[in-house]
Parts: structure tokens; C-alpha cells; sequence
DNA sequence: TTCAAAATCACTCAAAAGTATGAATGATAT
DNA sequence: ATATCATTCATACTTTTGAGTGATTTTGAA
């Protein structure tokens, strides 16, 4: 029983917008109902009788369309800046291509960051020498003839963030 | 006199909305008149009357509430990844801040895009000893003490892109 | 007009970067 | 096992870069 009135609830509230409209039809036809007989009856003022049904249904359609009427759904695409910092993703394929060892790409990252030479030497615990030789190759397959012009292709293609 | 013509029709133009629905009332209102003779006099089907402008006048509303409201807009914020290319904004500030010339930030820019301070000169028409000012001035103010750190560091002081 | 900053250039010396070549070692795949 | 490749290192040499100093010209704002 009480599941009963729960469910009758429950449709009141889904068909709440036909029910409000159906009652304001019901509310407005009882007013002229009753306007018919004074205006009519008393004083067969018959033409304000029409106009005031006229105003309250050109009223109630206006009701009526706001309720209907689909809203125009404009889709307004808001650019976002992302920055990059942590979502950098290495091109893998580019690095086989270009035959870049994991050693030269170790080199690669630390030149990037605005070390010497001698410096990156020190922080792998290799000689100079050797780093050399890493950084010359690397200019070769980057095609690219200073270590700046190596670190900019390097971004450019994604191999170092 | 053309020329007032001219001017009303354009007139007419600028209000056909509003004109058009002075026309449709018009219309409904000259229907109705008919209907009072034919179905008051003749059958004097009242109820049927009532209910012809009641349903014209409804449908009247929603006619002029589709003209008149603003459509709903619902606003759907769409994330877009942009490029760093091209929104790039300079830290004026911190270029002011470093006392950084308008000379100095171009050698800056030609350096980070991997040109020797030779191509930079030719490119800028000036002599090498010049650039090598600039960029000597430029490593004092950026606090690096070769090119690719300076590099390093201005873009991340986001003095170049 | 004057004054300070910016831009220009030169010269020297030193350090760093880059080229070229050769070679040893160790890991790995065929 | 042996051929290949990455990694390592060396030597000799050249080029580029950078530091330090000083000086002249241009330019823009007070």
C-alpha cells in the first residue's frame, strides 16, 4: 500500500511540468467559466470577454513554447593553456631512426641543461675526451654543427623536453 | 519622392518581425469575427467558439514567444591542448629586471635557435666583437657562464619561447 | 641641449668546443 | 666464434667562444 503511494509520488514528479500546465488550463477556463456569466449575463460586454481569453492564451502559449522549446546548445570551445611541464613524451621512433645510443642521449640531456663539456666528463666519471667524441657524434645525427643548434633539434623532435 | 519610398520600405524591413505579427493577429482577429456570425447566429455552438480562440490564441503565444525569447545558451568549456608555438608571452618583467636590452634579447633569441655567434653578426649586420658583447653582457645578467646555460635559463625566466 | 644608456667595435689572451683519426674493450646477436 | 656496435680513451689540430679592457657613436629622455 504505502509502496503504492510512493510510486504515484514518484510519476507526480516526473510529469510535474504536464500536471502544472494541465492545472493553469483548468484554473484559466474556470476563470472565464465565471467571467462568462458576469460579463456575459450582467453586462454582455462580450468583446472583453474574447480579448481576455484572447490575452491569457496567447499567455499560456508563451507559457507553453518557453516550456517546449529545446535550448540551443552552442558549444563554445574554450582554449586551455597546458603548460608542458611532466607530460613529455620521448620519441622513441625518431631516436631509432637517427641510431642515438642511450649513452649520446645521456650526453645530449646534460648539454641541454647548460653544462660544459667537462662538466658532463665529471658527472658520468669519463674523460673529456670521450665526451667529445659522444658530442661530436651526436652533432653528426642531428645533423646539426654546435651543441645549441643540437639542443634546439633535439626539443623540435622531442628527445629531450 | 522615390526617395521616401526607398525610406519606407526600408523601414518596413528593419520592423517585418513586428509588422508580421500585427498581421497574423489581424488575421486571427478577422477569423474570430467570422466564426461569432456563423456559429453564434447559426448553430450558436458557443463552446466551439471559445475554443477556436483559445486554441488560435495559444498557438499565437507560442509563435511570439519563439520570436522574442533569447535562446538558452549552455556554454560547453572544451579543453584544448595549444602548442607552445605562437602563444608565447615574454616576462617583460624579469627582463626588465635583469636591465636585458632590446639588442641583447635578439642575440638571445638568434643564439637559442642554435646560430654561431659569426651568423648571428651577418644576420644582425653588425661585426663579430660586437656579439661578443652582447652575449658576454647577456651571460652576466642571465648569471650563466656559457650560451646553452643561458639559453637554459631564459627560457625558463620565459624571456624566449 | 645635455646626459645616460645602449649599441657599436677592436684587441688580446685563455678556455671550451669541435674535427679527425685511431684504437681498445665488452656486450650481443647470428 | 666472429662480426657488429656501443663505449671508452688518446693525440693533434682548428675553430669558436668567452673574459677583460677600452673606446666611439647613437639614441632617447629629461
Amino acid at each position: 500500500m504505502k509502496y503504492k503511494i510512493k510510486k504515484l509520488f514518484q510519476k507526480i514528479k516526473q510529469h510535474s511540468e504536464l500536471i502544472g500546465m494541465g492545472i493553469a488550463l483548468a484554473v484559466l477556463l474556470l476563470v472565464f467559466q465565471l467571467l462568462e456569466f458576469k460579463l456575459l449575463i450582467v453586462s454582455h460586454q462580450f468583446e472583453i470577454y474574447v480579448a481576455c481569453i484572447a490575452v491569457g492564451f496567447t499567455l499560456l502559449g508563451i507559457w507553453v513554447a518557453k516550456k517546449i522549446t529545446t535550448p540551443k546548445t552552442i558549444v563554445v570551445e574554450k582554449e586551455v593553456f597546458i603548460p608542458d611541464t611532466g607530460n613529455f613524451i620521448r620519441n622513441e621512433a625518431e631516436l631509432f631512426k637517427r641510431k642515438i645510443s642511450k649513452r649520446e642521449l645521456e650526453v645530449l640531456e646534460l648539454m641541454s641543461l647548460g653544462m660544459s663539456n667537462q662538466e658532463i666528463a665529471e658527472k658520468l666519471f669519463v674523460s673529456l675526451n670521450t665526451i667529445k667524441t659522444h658530442s661530436s657524434n651526436l652533432f653528426e645525427k642531428l645533423d646539426a654543427k654546435r651543441r645549441t643548434q643540437a639542443i634546439e633539434t633535439a626539443k623540435k623532435l622531442h628527445l629531450i623536453s
